[in-house]
DNA sequence: CTACTGACCTAAT
DNA sequence: GATTAGGCCAGTA
């Protein structure tokens, strides 16, 4: 056997795929749902997040498809997310951040070879 | 079992 | 830009 360790549940993915993401980048739930082989399953992203939103995965380097902090206004995580961006020179204005300037465009190859573990 | 809830997405308006 | 509608799907009550 090459490899003997059980297959990653649908959470390790997700979170193997978030902590991917380089510094300075950011993603999206849809993408990080495809690349982690959980097509159309964005929403369960967020939840795998929520559950793990510990200092253990950068959750701050998600958004939405618009570009736009997910989290409600008026939750102290919004402004936690925001602030952690900035920490990385990722520039957010209004809640918006430009995703042709810091969207992250993983290697396939990269990616698979992440996931085989 | 059904009903409701989301840190979602796309397309249409 | 903003809002809506329909789709999506796991978790929860």
């Amino acid at each position: 056997m090459l490899n003997n360790s059980k297959p990653l549940s649908d959470i390790e993915r997700i979170q193997t795929v978030v902590k991917m993401i380089p510094a300075g980048q950011v993603s999206t739930y849809g993408r990080i749902a495809d690349y982690a082989g959980l097509l159309h399953k964005a929403r369960y992203v967020s939840y795998a997040l929520a559950q793990a939103s510990h200092d253990s995965l950068p959750w701050h380097r998600v958004i939405n498809s618009q570009g736009k902090i997910a989290i409600a206004k008026g939750n102290p995580s919004y402004f936690k997310q925001i602030e952690l961006l900035r920490l990385e020179a990722i520039q957010v204005n209004h809640g918006r951040v430009n995703l042709k300037q810091y969207l992250w465009h993983p290697d396939a190859a990269t990616l698979i070879f992440s996931l085989s573990f």
